[in-house]
DNA sequence: CTTGGACCTGCCTTC
DNA sequence: AAATACAGGTCCAAT
């Protein structure tokens, strides 16, 4: 069993079940069963370390999809004591980690993510996978679902999203490269880039850049950043945000590591009550 | 540019 | 137990 001594804190369940992957099932004992690209593996944690279970994954495979050379609290630092809310939910999830999740996978499933809970996202990545997945349910290739189809991928589920995720299969297949994003660009350049395929608007765009591409300036809003926005800094917002606004607001608010931001308070509002939350 | 409606499905409430 | 609302958005058409 191959281990690496953790050189920060890590919540498996938070940062594996949260909203960043789906290929993750929690097992008995605090282990998780799920993939890292093509290999599947068991995850536990026991005296500091991280353990797994397939030999095919090096070290530093797994140190890369935690983001283990990140020191979060200190990236953040400048930004807690003029967000206290951010200060609240590092201190109470300092173990939930950007994850660098395969980017193809992490493309489909946030197409699949539209108006869906995370239960249910993680059923149709189950389903992607046991019905076109390759040798130990390897996630499926672009040019497998693009050859699947839209009516195939109806079948699990996916209802009018299929049509979109087929189309973009369609043109991966054809053109891969179009997922390499090269480090000079901006992450606004590489959203847009990405905003050029089906299914993908500003908030998927966003998600895969932060979670798969560790760029962490990226900042998705989706309803529930609106909904925790408006009750801790927008109190008396009733209109609507725009987008272009909250860019700006959020590079000046949390700085260039906004996306950290973005998923510290994302899991801290979404796990915690509302009587338990402070007043803003 | 901005706004409103359509789009699938299954879980979670509520009746 | 059965019905209903609603959910981690995007696209397209009409102002």
């Amino acid at each position: 069993m191959p281990s690496l001594l953790l050189p920060c804190p890590l919540d498996l369940t938070s940062t594996l079940l949260g909203g960043q992957s789906f290929s993750w099932n929690p097992l008995p004992r605090s282990r998780f069963a799920g993939w890292i690209g093509p290999h599947p593996v068991q995850l536990h944690l026991h005296h500091e370390s991280i353990h797994w279970d397939n030999s095919a994954l090096s070290s530093s495979q797994i140190h890369h999809y935690f983001s283990l050379d990140l020191n979060l609290s200190s990236l953040l630092q400048p930004h807690l004591p003029t967000n206290p809310h951010l200060a609240t939910a590092i201190q109470l999830h300092p173990g939930l980690r950007p994850l660098r999740e395969n980017p193809w996978e992490c493309l489909v499933n946030f197409i699949c993510s539209s108006l869906k809970q995370i239960t249910h996202i993680r059923q149709i990545h189950a389903r992607l996978r046991s019905t076109f997945g390759g040798p130990n349910q390897s996630f499926p290739s672009p040019a497998r679902l693009a050859e699947a189809g839209e009516l195939s991928l109806r079948k699990c589920a996916l209802g009018y999203r299929a049509k979109h995720l087929a189309a973009t299969a369609q043109i991966l297949s054809q053109e891969p490269h179009r997922l390499e994003i090269p480090s000079s660009w901006s992450t606004e350049q590489a959203a847009q880039h990405f905003e050029q395929l089906p299914g993908v608007g500003p908030k998927i765009s966003r998600c895969v850049l932060l979670y798969s591409y560790g760029r962490l300036d990226a900042f998705p809003v989706d309803v529930w950043v609106d909904r925790l926005l408006r009750q801790l800094y927008f109190p008396k917002k009733r209109k609507p945000f725009r987008l272009a606004h909250l860019e700006t607001w959020s590079q000046k608010q949390f700085g260039p590591f906004r996306g950290l931001a973005q998923l510290l308070l994302f899991h801290w509002f979404r796990t915690s009550t509302p009587h338990s939350r402070p007043r803003p």
